[in-house]
DNA sequence: GAATTAATATCAAGACCTTGATATAACTCA
DNA sequence: TGAGTTATATCAAGGTCTTGATATTAATTC
């Protein structure tokens, strides 16, 4: 099998390319794409548990630990006990960091905006059809 | 811009499927998705430096440092100091290093074929060209 | 020939992700 | 009620990747 023929290196391509522009989109606000993609998930479900936010985010409750931290200690999000669940810990967003998400938001956007628009609306249906597809496949063994 | 709208989540969730399955494909071998990808450079480009490598590769020069260091320690690369250029170090596969990308290879190439299998050669050809666009439009300031 | 520029290698610090292991709390059900 | 399962949080180790900084060598330019 050739290398041309290996699709998985267009796809790997791709993602390489969106979060190097997504990571330099996000240095001036001092986020990495880790912290932004928390804190979009966070704004989605105030309250949520680490170990929720991790499944929305496709990591380990490990690595979303690491970065719930680092967001702690830079008084973006703020961590109560769970009212019943002694053992959960609810997080959510505080004013600073809701103001932090809306102006990282708003460049993260400006990516996904120039992806779009240099997609037809049926083009941007078929790559999203293809990449699911690819998923599929990879998982079915 | 809602969550849907955002072709990026798609080609993330795309390349974490495809790095979860040949991370899984290569823990037999003992090797790291990082690792077979230096190797299978290296079999391409024998005496390649690191730096050409870690381009070849799209990570930095530190990077691919580590990686070779990982690779030296286990045999499965040889450096020697370049004949003409002091600095530069050739980097080539050992005889285990080629043996053990051969059966790398032989599992990665199952999980780019079902890829491949799931699409006709014009879907092939057309996710191809919509993530090439999509890359360039990333790029474009 | 001398100074500048480019390329290579490498040290260091910071962040993220993984697997594996552990402890505790909550839920389930027999 | 009590045992087993599930969910959560967290510690630890290994690997990868980044940026920034430094030293050395090669190539270029004047």
């Amino acid at each position: 099998m050739t290398a041309g023929e290996r699709l998985g290196l267009d796809i790997k391509r791709a993602e390489q390319a969106l979060m190097a522009a997504k990571s330099a989109a996000l240095k001036d606000d001092g986020l990495t794409v880790a912290q932004y993609a928390a804190l979009l998930a966070l704004s989605d479900s105030p309250g949520i548990s680490g170990a929720a936010l991790a499944r929305a985010c496709l990591v380990t409750p490990q690595a979303m630990a690491a970065v719930l931290k680092h967001l702690e200690e830079r008084g973006l999000i703020a961590r109560s006990a769970h009212p019943y669940h002694q053992k959960m810990l609810e997080t959510r967003l505080t004013e600073a960091g809701t103001e932090t998400l809306h102006r990282a938001d708003e460049r993260a956007v400006r990516i996904e905006r120039r992806i779009a628009d240099a997609l037809t609306p049926g083009e941007r249906d078929t790559l999203r059809d293809l990449l699911a597809r690819c998923v599929t496949a990879i998982r079915t063994d």
